[in-house]
RNA sequence: GGGGUCAUAGCUCAGCUGGGAGAGCACCUGCCUUACAAGCAGGGGGUCACAGGUUCAAGUCCUGUUGGCCCCACCA
């Protein structure tokens, strides 16, 4: 055995255990039919990032369950990947371009991407490494990325099929623009932000029956993009507003572009707002967009890709948009058509990547028809077949899916995989396929140029459960271990990738891609903001895990918080941690320390050898372990992974450490025989292994550290089996033995503790009580009872005769307790206490019978609560008993 | 505008299907007891936001109110 060193230091350990593990293969999963496979996908992170504290908590949820299925003896595969994350990558190598002076468009497509391929080179591994520290056991031999050469096939072959059914098409649509970035983004890509603007109101002359505009009849409205005006091409008023009737079949006269355009009526328009008057410009509004398709209006698009405007804006083409909007303003004041400005704040939609403001324009886009193909994936959640926790993750799954709106998968990037559509040079006729066409259909022609555009990043990533296993190929490996079992990820990115995920299981697979759903919140700091850089208030995982050590880091992050919710990071939670982490350390050290070289042999002593030598406070520490294995399983098999850990903490801190070492500990130290000196090495090893057992899922290293020395025989405790519960390791006698006499021992702590005696003082104790199972309890626990109760000599008697008449007095259950401390005793103080306790008590007396007089009670209540409930009354009536013989006692 | 969620000790939060109000940190007191002072023992501190309701019984279920946070929509 090792000379363990005092307090535990995590540095050079983690580092070697991963190596270890790493080296044995232990993380990889082979097809192996014999065995249930349990899969977990990896939220693929973005090669452009760097480990924070969201990835920290999401790995080490998912690590947690893979090693506690492992250890389950399931087939576990954590497969892991990364994203190529098309727009976040593209921005930032656009950016180290800027810093080289060099546009995208001067290095062009070939160059750009060889940036691209270069850079996922260099920061592609940087997060893989990252996530080894935290103790992730991802199968690394399958590492998978989502534009390798299989996931770029699976892409193409979901596009091909998809388009193939006609539910990927190509057209018109309104859509968002990035000026910035020059590429189309999706809905939920746009960030709204409010942010203070203006409303011009403005008016429009009616027409004339000449044609003319008119000189005394207006209309008048408000816009906060009054450059927009350009590709006006109707007005609108709602059909059931009073006060325009008279509008019907008439026109207003388009300054500025001097045209005319129609009114038209729509349910649209709210006549409450404004003057219940609205421009409509079909081309840069997504709502004027429907609105135009409903009257047949045309389309004018005012803007090009940069957000200048062009050609149809007349004498103000160039000019950036905002430069127009001032223009255009002064230009209506001067006409006299500007009626005022008001200050006005209102949501504006930015892209969420570079924070530009969006433009909705009109352009050729491809889209994902969504209302079939949802059917499935909120088919699967309301019947149950995939389970989302927490529950509440439903109701925003579902609020999503009844609203759902055509899915825009087409970008103007570079980086990211190229629509599998192919134009003839000499026709135009567009294939859609696997590869370009030999020959065209229509023209004979056979030169053919590829769609310019690269797809959504996240229309890869809802391939990522099957693609990663092998799809389109109908490999060994995807069909033994899709679908997966659960999905751990947060709930920010539930639209974005959850709902994608599924109905791309259900459409391309024809199964669920998992069948758990676990969200986890946002980390945030100690204030509750969340963490990010320009606020510089990130707390860097990295440096934590030098600190403190991964295992500290991945308890800090799982415990006292609930699935879906928020948490505050602060690091005094991690030193909490890290404490705990020293405490099993300390307490392993004691052990190994105590039963010397023997340990492998104390271990292999099967249980059924000791179990009728084990003393009373061994079989309550082997059926207090018992029973956690069966609490911390049922809450880890349900994902409650915070509660159960919490119930490991406190069983070895508490129960184990406090109580049963302290316990042990006279037993250990005795010369003499007969103290069962075995038993306990063999219930310390016993309980020890189990915890560590339990415990390992959250704090690998350490537990692995100190399996290492424990000699069980088991090469790593992270293929070690999990414990099991057994029915003939619970010993409820035992359990309601030590306690009492816990409570004996806390009553005369308490006791002490008051009367300021310090423990070195110790004193005779006396145990009184009429009931002879109950002496006969502390008769057989008299070792360490005597050590606990800070006793000199402990006397059991049936009657106080014996007692020392001021002796103080302390009532628990079954017995009163005496310590002679008669000179310290405060009588007026503890006439007190025994008033106080016997309220207590008559309290408690009264809420019981309550309970029990109550036939809906007795009638209703499961068995096991009423007799709870009995015993429990009849324990405080003996006690009350007791205390007010204690009080007449004293006069 | 629609939806969600939270409100529990000084702070941060657990509390699963209704029956004992809890943890960590902080605070106070006493201990360097030969595993651990990153520790041990003891303690103070909460009308579980507010108002109703269901129930024998409500932190827990229902309704409403107030306050905070989040998501979706984006009305010019």
């Amino acid at each position: 055995m090792p000379e363990l060193s005092k307090t535990y230091d995590p540095k050079e350990i983690e580092g070697r255990i991963y190596g270890e593990w790493l080296k044995n293969k232990y993380f990889h999963a082979e097809v192996d039919r014999s065995k249930k496979p349990f899969t977990i996908v990896i939220p693929p992170p973005n090669i452009t990032g760097q480990l924070h504290m969201g990835h920290a908590l999401d790995e080490t949820l998912q690590d947690i369950i893979i090693r506690f299925k492992r250890m389950q003896g399931y087939n576990a595969l954590w497969q892991p990947g990364t994203d190529h994350a098309s727009i976040a990558t593209e921005v930032r190598i656009i950016n180290t371009l800027k810093e080289e002076g060099i546009s995208k468009q001067e290095l062009g497509r070939e160059g750009f991407l060889k940036r691209a391929w270069a850079w996922r080179e260099e920061y592609g591994g940087r997060i893989v490494n990252q996530l080894k520290k935290l103790g992730s056991s991802c199968d690394w031999d399958r590492e998978r990325f989502t534009m390798d050469e299989g996931c770029s096939r699976a892409v193409t072959e979901s596009f091909v099929k998809m388009h193939k059914k006609g539910w990927i098409y190509k057209g018109d649509r309104i859509i968002n623009w990035c000026p910035v970035c020059r590429t189309s983004i999706s809905d939920a890509e746009v960030q709204y932000e409010e942010q203070q603007g203006h409303l011009w109101h403005i008016k429009y002359p009616l027409v004339n029956e000449d044609g003319k505009p008119s000189d005394t009849e207006f209309l008048e409205f408000a816009t906060t993009r009054p450059e927009t005006m350009l590709g006006d091409t109707a007005v609108a008023v709602n059909p059931e507003d009073d006060r325009y009737h008279y509008l019907k079949g008439r026109s207003v006269w388009l300054p500025i572009v001097e045209k005319v355009i129609p009114v038209v009526e729509d349910e649209y328009v709210d006549p409450e707002f404004g003057t219940g008057v609205v421009k409509i410009t079909p081309g840069h509004d997504p709502n004027d967009f429907e609105v135009g398709r409903r009257h047949g209006l045309s389309v004018v698009n005012i803007l090009n890709d940069d957000a200048t405007i062009n050609e149809n804006g007349g004498e103000y083409a160039g000019m950036d948009r905002y430069e127009a909007r001032k223009a255009i303003v002064a230009k209506l004041e001067e006409k006299g058509l500007l009626v005022k400005i008001e200050d006005y704040s209102h949501n504006v939609g930015t892209h969420d990547r570079c924070s530009t403001t969006v433009e909705p324009l009109v352009k050729d886009q491809w889209f994902v028809k969504m209302d079939e193909l949802i059917k499935p994936a909120v088919k699967a959640v309301k019947e149950g077949e995939i389970r989302l926790i927490p529950k509440s993750m439903e109701k925003t799954y579902f609020n999503w899916t009844d609203n759902i709106k055509d899915w825009c998968i087409s970008r103007q990037l570079w980086w990211g995989h190229r629509i599998p559509a192919y134009y003839c040079d000499k026709c135009g006729r567009m294939t859609v396929g696997y590869k370009a066409p030999d020959v065209c259909e229509d023209c004979g022609g056979t030169s053919f140029t590829q769609d310019p555009d690269t797809l959504d990043t996240w229309f890869s990533s809802a391939l990522w459960p099957f693609e990663t296993l092998g799809w389109p190929d109908e490999t060994e490996d995807l069909k033994y271990f899709y679908p997966t079992s659960v999905l751990v990820t947060g709930y920010d990115i539930i639209f974005f990738w959850v709902i994608r995920m599924v109905f791309s299981g259900y459409e391309q697979m024809g199964q669920r891609p998992f069948d758990t759903v676990l969200f986890h919140g946002l980390v945030r700091d100690s204030k509750g903001r969340k963490m990010s850089k320009s606020l510089g208030n990130g707390i860097d995982p990295l440096e934590i895990i030098d600190k403190y050590g991964a295992d500290a880091l991945r308890l800090t992050l799982v415990t006292g918080n609930a699935p879906g919710n928020d948490m505050r990071f602060y690091t005094e939670r991690v030193e909490a941690s890290r404490n705990f982490a020293n405490k099993i350390w300390n307490a392993s050290r004691f052990i190994l320390m105590n039963v010397g070289d023997g340990v492998s042999e104390i271990m292999g002593k099967p249980y059924e050898e000791v179990k009728d030598s084990l003393e009373v406070s061994d079989k309550w520490m082997v059926s207090r372990v018992n029973s956690l294995v069966k609490d911390v399983t049922a809450n880890m098999e349900t994902y409650e992974l915070g509660v159960a850990v919490q119930k490991i903490y406190d069983f070895i801190w508490d129960e184990f450490c406090d109580w049963y070492i302290e316990m042990v500990k006279p037993r250990l130290y005795s010369e003499e025989d007969g103290t069962g000196k075995e038993e306990a090495f063999w219930t310390l090893t016993h309980v020890l292994v189990t915890a560590l057992k339990l415990l390992h899922p959250y704090m690998p290293f350490i537990t692995e550290e100190i399996f290492s020395f424990m000699g069980t025989g088991e090469p790593s405790i992270m293929i070690s089996s999990w414990p099991e519960y057994r029915e003939d390791m619970e010993f409820a006698q035992e359990e309601r033995d030590i306690d009492e006499i816990k409570e004996a021992v806390r009553a005369i702590r308490n006791r002490r503790s008051e009367m300021d005696v310090p423990p070195s003082k110790k004193t005779e104790v006396f145990v009184v009580s009429t009931d002879d199972s109950v002496l006969d309890i502390f008769r057989r626990c008299m070792v360490y009872f005597k050590n606990l109760a800070h006793a000199t000599e402990v006397m059991l008697e049936k009657t106080a005769g014996a007692v020392p008449d001021n002796a103080v007095r302390v009532v628990i259950p079954g017995a009163t307790v005496y310590i002679p401390l008669s000179e310290l005793i405060d009588l007026g103080a503890e006439k007190e206490r025994l008033n106080k306790e016997i309220k207590r008590l008559e309290g408690e007396l009264k809420r019981s019978d309550s309970m029990l007089s109550n036939e809906n009670f007795l009638s209703r209540a499961p068995e096991k609560k009423i007799l709870e409930e009995k015993e429990k009354r009849e324990k405080y009536e003996g006690m009350l008993r007791e205390v007010k013989e204690q009080l007449s006692a004293l006069g």
